[in-house]
DNA sequence: AATAATAAGTAATAATACTTAGTTTTTAAA
DNA sequence: TTTAAAAACTAAGTATTATTACTTATTATT
């Protein structure tokens, strides 16, 4: 995997752009606000980007150019803490946005994002965005209703990091992951190494084998190499049931 | 401790309500959109709340029936988990707001708060926002930069709640409430009982006891009652150094 | 002022999670 | 295809944290 630049990147424009009025993702925010902006020229400046697998196209502590909008696509959004380790923020599928935390503390990303598989991603400089947000009460309204969403999600897992045993957030981020990406097969479409689910979970690589071990014992889940599958999700849901929430997708 | 409905408090409207435009809360983020927001009546229909040290007035699930505003006081916003036990979110000051993240799910509350102190709070009701917010791009604009300057502050704690250990959590988060709330004669401005401290870093009563104590012996902290003071702030900071981060307040 | 309740504090024990050290399997590179 | 590297797996040992059981001090109530 080699570490390409937010800039070399963002010059990679392909024949394969779409402009947004004839996009079929419905779930993007950009979408949904079309009539809003349809008298600017901002939809026609969006640059459309193919990144690889395992690609990462966002750097932490690069300066913020702008948001990428997942037209197609899984991609994890990390922050990396003691020793270079990384820490999971969060999954992006299609229609999310990337990168919108830099909007808040200044001029550099916080957070790093890698594709999980090939994706397609939208980006808009943060300029351009910050210039028809003063324009568009509507648009504005609606990435405060985005951001207010997150905070919400992630407000859930600081609680879920403080009151819930490892094998809990476990069964909670499975149930989570499976809901928000779907199976098929009886498999969850997002096959993850075990690292990556301990860095979500904030535990260890060997944490989270010993415990899919144990799940994979008790016939609650099954797993196929990388891939995982729920068997019984209502007892994966009783594991976490005295907490009485599940993090929304 | 009475609980009082937000309903019954809603309506307690003192004479000591002052109108926006001579407040002299300037951190306050409707004060700072005061030009914007003048041809609107929307200044005109706040509520001005007294909140006795230690009252509830917002419980989680209820209805949103509007955001709080922090003119005078300190607040503690908090989410209870399983067996009742609170986990606290943050600390709110003056100028800030609470409640906020109703915006975002929907139509109740996932947070409660408690004033720490006398606080006075300026409400104003969810649909008189959305109307203005709608119509005030500007505005618009800043509450969005409200919500993902929280955004970025939220995972910040879940990187401190992932990755580092209880002691450095509690290191990390006396420099936070002293960095915020500032001191007073060697001692923090907000006295919070070792449950409070437990509640927000997600440990246990007795652990944040046996670290105070531990911090108190080797010359870091002071104690007098329940107030706390730093006494080697850079001592203190080399204990998360190694995580290269604060909490911004 | 006296009493009751709660919070702070301490020590010991139990439970949980992390780390280390290996082996086996899978994936990537040559 | 072979080899090397990385990931997955397992077990054992160590460290951290939570829980339990008290005592003491402080605060709230009567």
């Amino acid at each position: 995997m080699t570490l390409n630049t937010s800039r070399s990147t963002f010059q990679n424009k392909t024949p394969s752009s779409v402009s947004c009025e004839v996009c079929m993702n419905k779930t993007c925010l950009i979408k949904r606000n079309l009539q809003t902006l349809s008298n600017s020229k901002f939809v026609n400046q969006k640059r459309t980007l193919q990144i690889k697998k395992g690609q990462q196209f966002i750097i932490e502590g690069a300066p913020v150019n702008g948001l990428y909008f997942v037209k197609q696509g899984k991609v994890k959004v990390f922050r990396t803490g003691i020793n270079g380790k990384e820490h999971i923020v969060r999954f992006a599928n299609e229609g999310e946005i990337i990168g919108h935390r830099g909007f808040g503390t200044g001029d550099s990303y916080s957070i790093g994002a890698i594709a999980l598989e090939h994706s397609v991603l939208c980006c808009f400089s943060k300029q351009m965005l910050q210039d028809v947000l003063l324009e568009n009460p509507r648009f504005s309204y609606d990435m405060m209703l985005f951001y207010a969403n997150e905070l919400n999600k992630s407000e859930a897992k600081v609680k879920s990091l403080s009151q819930m045993m490892v094998r809990e957030r476990v069964a909670d981020m499975l149930l989570y992951i499976n809901r928000k990406f779907g199976s098929t097969n009886g498999f969850i479409n997002l096959p993850l190494s075990r690292k990556e689910y301990a860095d979500y979970t904030g535990t260890s690589d060997e944490q989270i084998i010993r415990i899919f071990s144990a799940l994979k014992k008790e016939k609650l889940i099954i797993a196929r190499g990388k891939k995982i599958g729920i068997l019984n999700i209502d007892a994966l849901k009783k594991e976490i049931s005295a907490h009485n929430f599940f993090l929304d997708s």
